[in-house]
DNA sequence: ATGGTCGATAGTCGA
C-alpha cells in the first residue's frame, strides 16, 4: 500500500498545473491532501472518480481557506471528519479514512507565521492533537497520521536552522512537541530510512528558493511504532511542482 | 530593516 501525502495550496490551482496527469502516472493507494481551499461545491469531484479515486474533503468554514481531504482507490470502512471538538473543527484541519485494521489521517496543523495569535493557537492546537491521537489509539491503534505539521524537527531538517531559530516552524517548543509525539511511540518514516540533510518538503516562493534548495522538511508521514515491521520504504519527491510543499510517500505492507 | 511571492478572494488576508 503506497500512501502520498500533499500540501496541494489549492487543489484548483495543483489542477491547473498538472495534478490530475501526475496523480494518473502515480496512481497511489490513498493520498492525503492539505490546503485543498476549496468550499464543497467547488470541488470537482469527476475528475477524481474519472481516475479511480472515491474522495472525502472536510473543508474550513471560510471560503478559500485551509480544508483536507483524503483520496483512495479502496473503499475505507468509515470515514469520520474532524477531531471532534468544535473548537478546533471549523477549520477543515483534519480527516480520517479506516481500512481494515488501519487508520489514515491527512492533517493541517495550523501555521503560526501570521502573528503571535495563529502561534498561540498553533501551540493550544498541537496540545489538542496530541491528546486526540491517544484517545484515537485506544480503539485504531494501528495508526498512519500523514500531512504538513508546520514544523522542523531536527536542524538537519530545515535549510538555515541558525538564521530561523525564532521562526515560526523551528521554534524550541514546536521542536519539542514533535520530540514527545515520536517519544510517545510514533516514527518519522522519512527519517526512519534517511539519515542525510538537505531532503525538504516545503520551499518559500520568494527568492528562488526552491532552485536553491532553500527549504523545510514539514510534511511527514507519522506511524505508530506497531507498524515498525510494516514500513518498506519513505520519500520526497522534489522534482513534482503544482505546489509549494512537494507530495512525500510511504509503502507499506499492506496485510496487517 | 525591508521586501521579496503566491492562492483565493473581493477585505486584503494568510501562508
Amino acid at each position: 500500500m503506497r500512501i502520498i501525502s500533499y500540501n496541494v495550496n489549492g487543489i484548483r490551482s495543483a489542477i491547473s498545473k498538472g495534478f490530475l496527469e501526475w496523480l494518473d502516472q502515480e496512481r497511489p493507494d490513498v493520498v492525503c491532501l492539505q490546503e485543498t481551499k476549496a468550499q464543497p461545491d467547488q470541488i470537482p469531484l469527476f475528475h477524481f472518480e474519472e481516475l479511480g479515486y472515491r474522495s472525502y474533503w472536510h473543508s474550513a468554514q471560510k471560503k478559500g481557506y485551509s480544508g483536507v481531504a483524503i483520496l483512495s482507490l479502496i473503499e475505507p470502512d468509515h470515514v469520520e471528519y474532524g477531531m471532534g471538538n468544535p473548537l478546533y473543527d471549523n477549520e477543515g484541519r483534519v480527516i480520517r479514512a479506516d481500512f481494515g485494521k488501519l487508520s489514515v489521517v491527512s492533517v493541517y496543523h495550523p501555521s503560526g507565521s501570521s502573528g503571535d495569535e495563529r502561534q498561540a493557537f498553533k501551540m493550544q492546537w498541537l496540545d489538542h492533537f496530541m491528546l486526540y491521537v491517544q484517545e484515537l489509539r485506544q480503539k485504531r491503534p494501528h495508526l498512519v497520521l500523514s500531512g504538513d505539521y508546520n514544523i522542523c524537527h531536527q536542524p538537519i531538517d530545515i535549510h538555515d536552522p541558525v538564521r530561523n531559530a525564532k521562526s515560526s516552524g523551528f521554534l524550541p517548543e514546536e521542536r519539542e512537541w514533535v520530540t514527545r509525539f515520536l517519544g510517545a511511540g510514533f516514527i518519522d518514516t522519512f527519517r526512519f530510512f534517511e539519515k542525510a540533510p538537505h531532503h525538504y518538503s516545503w520551499w518559500s516562493f520568494r527568492a528562488n528558493s526552491r532552485q536553491k534548495n532553500l527549504g523545510w522538511r514539514i510534511d511527514y508521514h507519522m506511524v505508530t511504532d506497531n507498524l515498525k515491521d510494516k514500513i518498506r520504504n519513505a520519500g520526497i519527491m522534489p522534482e513534482v511542482v503544482h505546489s509549494d510543499h512537494c507530495p512525500v510517500w510511504l509503502e507499506m505492507d499492506h496485510n496487517l
